[in-house]
RNA sequence: GGGCGCUUAGCUCAGUUGGUUAGAGCGUCUGGUUUACACCCAGAAGGUCAUAGGUUCGACUCCUAUAGCGCCCACCA
């Protein structure tokens, strides 16, 4: 027999080998049913899982088991990703804290990229164990790594193609450098943070300029004002002047350019092209000198005479010191708050530097797409305008929109090691360098390869179907990436997927470059459907922050504590896509409690069979039916139905709502209740487990498998049962309905009362003693149940034998005093607000009615159905205002 | 500066073709050891659906404005 307490801990992990080891997690290529594929986006292979790996796991396991028991051949494929720049800085860190090593780039690049993979290695392990604890049904046969020898092929595939096309450029661009890490990054990896400066003013000939950076300014011999800014009318653009400046006199320029803010300061400022991206831009705009100032590790360079060699942060006051003895000091404003870019990964500041650095052009037209020549950027726009992927919740196609109309030249190298290495060679001899693009090494002495490696989004732009592919096929390069994607069987089946589930956080970083890539590669949009979820936070609305571990759930504990179900649901519950949602002790527990009801529920049903001495799934016979049998026949119908469409919609909290109101409310509460003291049919009490069980499982796979385990007659594993489908037939629920409005009437009676009226009403109530104990406080009313229940229940008799409550009509709700129980003033005051209720609803109905938009367009038979409702209501209230006059 | 949201019970949140009396969980209060479950059961209180206009027979829902909160992008010499 079950335990009394469902105990989450004593049953998963065993569950999940079972699932594991019996196969039922693998997708079948050959199989003849149509795929349902979601690529799960793949965790940095740094570190462990959080709550953001947690609710995506949740969510898309809970479509993938859905669509794999409605018959879809499902395929959930898991992997991890390299992580570029965020792992090569962590192991960094590590050799630095482990091995006391003050630069661990001196071991050289082999022996670092050993260290990483080892510590990769030993993530992955971790983040693998860790996805198992959720539950996830994901095919482990198929699992990738972004760093997998055929995932490397296909980056490399791409960028030659790319080369060839002419979309892949190399240049010499401002870039986002950080000194720390000593790579650049791109724009979307920057943060900004305030930042509390002092801002200098400094003469410059006749101009006065501000900076917050002195340390910059060496190289500067270009003043820029705004061409209508009236102060500076007297002077020409390109006149120059000479002037005094740090390190003795400079010939200074003039530049009018529209850059410059007349509302700032005195609305004159130089610029520091090298180092300043705005100021770059101002430079090719008039084809001014670029000077750096700035080495790569943040020195300053012998621009700078005697303070050549010395750091920027400890340069600034010296030279600002040096200034003020010169007499070019205006002014210092303290505290000046402004924002500086950092590097979101690391936080260390970013310095721009310009660099050469690789890039792909988002705007050049040479990408076929739906027979039209676009550029990457009009395919991207082109896939989700024209529906072909639809975006979840809608509003962020707008985002999406947004954010690709402002989008530039996408900036591929990294200066790292960790990552795909740029597969381009050089071999200089003497004044000529000679350069090789391609998928392999050139044949021949003295190639070099580029020492960059690539945006780690690259490669995870490729993911949906660079996994596909067959990994055996990755040193055959007699093949060409065409040809491999039709050897490979997975891709033929599985591609495009369905299901791209993940954070809006990271729609621009990868959603966007999979759409890029894929289109661009293979031809099709790498999926149909873009699920975004919203940000987990603290029950007080914050983000939760690794650092802060008073802030920050661990899902781990959390399955530790109240289970693997419980997390699912409560992360799943009361959030809709794109909306953040909080998630606290309370909540979880709350669904801890959920499947514990369940559990309980079950052992209270299989209780029944073993008493019955049920072995076999007992036969369901439609025929001989009581009427709660019925109801929750009734209600269990619209139940599958409901669920199976929100599911299909993707509305998850939706359908686990939909689940927790029935089985607790319903079933629990009101079906298996009734049944106690009655003969239960067991055939209806099977199937309504049984088909509890598989409708739940895809939200609480642990729970209903383990309670399937012990339903008699109960074939294979649930993971594998088929989704159910309505029963044939109607089934009329209204004689429950009846006694649920009977029942809660008198409960709120005066206890004293209670027996008294129930035994008035001829409806099978359960237990009669309850009434003796109700609170002594409630109204005295009865308040009976829903008319359209009344008028199909029971024979003449009995309806006379409801004695006070006899004076029930057709199609009618109506409150009947019971005589004698009742407070005629309270009773009055509530029928009252009954009658202007229904007013209302008489006068919105009439008003539908009278809308020729409604009726034209309505199907005829809801038109019919609301005139009906209407006559009843006029009905009723005639009836409402007679008892009212009564009273 | 450009864009996108949010505001519903004490708290956390659901709520789409506009339609009867706006729902849930938690919390609070009342009563209950009822053999499936105290991780439970029965009940109660709690709402001008941010504010002001508009459209409509009818608005939480559509439109406009305002306020507060938040997010994304750009910029900050």
């Amino acid at each position: 027999m079950l335990d009394k307490q469902y105990d989450a801990k004593k049953y998963e992990d065993g569950i999940y080998k079972m699932w594991e080891e019996s196969g039922a997690f693998k997708a079948d290529v050959n199989s003849e049913k149509e795929a349902f594929t979601i690529s799960m986006p793949p965790p940095n292979a740094t570190g462990t899982l959080h709550l953001g790996h947690a609710v995506m796991l949740a969510l898309e396991d809970i479509m993938i088991r859905h669509r794999r028991m409605k018959g879809y051949e499902a395929l959930y494929l898991p992997g991890t990703d390299h992580a570029a720049i965020a792992t090569e800085n962590v192991v960094i860190r590590k050799i630095k804290e482990e091995k006391k090593i003050k630069d661990p780039r001196t071991l050289g690049r082999e022996a670092v990229i050993q260290e990483i993979k080892d510590f990769v290695a030993n993530s992955q392990n971790t983040i693998r164990s860790q996805v198992r604890k959720m539950g996830t049904s994901c095919d482990w046969s198929r699992e990738r790594y972004t760093m997998d020898e055929m995932l490397n092929r296909c980056v490399n595939e791409v960028f030659v193609k790319m080369y060839k096309d002419g979309l892949i450029y190399r240049g010499h661009r401002i870039v986002n450098w950080d000194p720390n890490l000593k790579t650049n990054v791109s724009d979307d990896e920057m943060d900004y943070v305030e930042k509390k400066d002092s801002f200098y003013w400094f003469k410059y000939g006749p101009f006065t300029i501000g900076t917050v950076r002195p340390e910059t300014k060496f190289g500067d011999k270009y003043v820029v004002v705004h061409p209508d800014d009236e102060r500076y009318q007297q002077y020409e653009h390109g006149e120059t002047f000479e002037c005094e400046w740090i390190n003795g006199p400079i010939t200074a320029t003039i530049i009018k350019d529209k850059a410059a803010d007349p509302e700032f300061g005195t609305g004159a400022m130089t610029i520091t092209p090298w180092h300043s991206a705005v100021d770059f831009e101002i430079a090719e705009r008039h084809n001014l000198d670029k000077e750096q100032i700035i080495d790569l590790e943040g020195n300053l360079l012998s621009v700078a005479d005697e303070f050549a060699g010395m750091p920027i942060t400890e340069a600034r006051e010296k030279i600002v010191e040096k200034l003020d003895k010169k007499g070019l000091l205006v002014k210092v404003e303290e505290n000046y708050v402004h924002k500086v870019a950092i590097n979101s990964r690391g936080k260390g500041m970013i310095e721009p530097q310009i660099r050469e650095q690789w890039f792909i052009d988002v705007n050049k037209k040479v990408v076929q797409w739906k027979g039209v020549t676009r550029s990457l950027k009009e395919v991207m726009q082109e896939v989700v305008r024209s529906e072909e992927i639809k975006i979840l919740p809608e509003r962020f196609d707008k985002i999406y929109f947004n954010w690709i109309d402002n989008l530039r030249d996408w900036c591929i190298s990294r200066q790292i090691w960790w990552g795909h290495q740029i597969p381009v060679w050089y071999k200089t001899e003497g004044d000529s360098t000679d350069m090789h693009v391609g998928v392999q090494a050139p044949e021949g002495e003295g190639w070099e390869r580029d020492p960059d490696t690539l945006d780690t989004w690259f490669s995870s732009g490729s993911w949906t179907w660079s996994t596909l592919i067959d990994p055996n096929l990755a040193d055959d390069y007699s093949l060409s990436l065409e040809d491999m994607l039709e050897n490979s069987p997975d891709f033929q089946k599985f591609h495009p997927t369905q299901v791209l589930e993940t954070g809006y956080d990271i729609l621009f970083f990868w959603v966007a470059r999979m759409i890029l890539m894929t289109t661009y590669t293979v031809g099709t949009i790498p999926f149909d459907t873009v699920y975004l979820h919203g940000l987990i936070r603290t029950r007080e609305g914050k983000k939760m922050s690794k650092s802060d571990p008073k802030t920050c759930i661990d899902p781990l504990e959390v399955i530790e504590k109240y289970g693997a179900d419980a997390l699912r649901m409560s992360m799943v519950i009361g959030s809709s896509p794109g909306n953040d949602s909080r998630l606290y002790d309370e909540k979880i527990k709350g669904y801890r409690n959920f499947t514990n009801k369940l559990w309980n529920a079950s052992r209270f049903v299989l209780g029944i069979f073993e008493e019955n001495g049920i072995a076999e799934a007992p036969k369901l016979d439609l025929k001989n039916l009581s009427d709660a049998d019925q109801w929750i026949l009734d209600k269990l119908n619209k139940v599958v139905v409901e669920t199976d469409n929100s599911l299909m919609e993707y509305k998850i909290g939706e359908a686990g709502q939909l689940l927790y109101d029935f089985v607790w409310n319903e079933f629990c509460d009101w079906y298996l209740e009734l049944s106690k003291g009655e003969k239960q049919n067991l055939g209806v009490l099977y199937h309504c487990l049984k088909t509890i069980l598989i409708l739940l499982h895809p939200i609480t796979p642990f729970v209903t498998e383990q309670i399937w385990s012990q339903l008699p007659g109960a074939e294979g594993m649930l993971i594998q049962a088929d989704f159910p489908t309505p029963l044939e037939g109607q089934f009329d629920g209204s004689a429950v309905e009846l006694t649920i409005g009977i029942v809660s009437a008198i409960r709120s009676m005066r206890a004293e009362n209670q027996i008294e009226a129930a035994q008035k009403i001829p409806v099978t109530i359960f237990a009669y003693d309850h009434f003796e104990t109700v609170d002594r406080n409630k109204p005295d009313i009865i308040r009976l149940a829903r008319l359209s229940a009344l008028s199909l229940y029971g024979t003449d008799e009995e309806k006379k034998l409801s004695g006070a409550a006899a004076d029930v009509v057709n199609g009618m709700e109506i409150y009947i005093p019971l005589e004698g129980l009742v407070d005629t003033e309270k009773e009055k005051e509530r029928l009252q607000k009954e009658i202007a209720n229904l007013t209302k609803y008489i006068a919105g109905l009439t008003g539908k009615l009278s809308n020729k938009k409604f009726v034209q367009n309505a199907p005829e038979a809801i038109v019919e159905a609301e005139k009906n409702k209407l006559e009843e209501a006029e009905e009723k209230l005639g009836k409402m205002e007679e008892q009212l006059k009564n009273l």
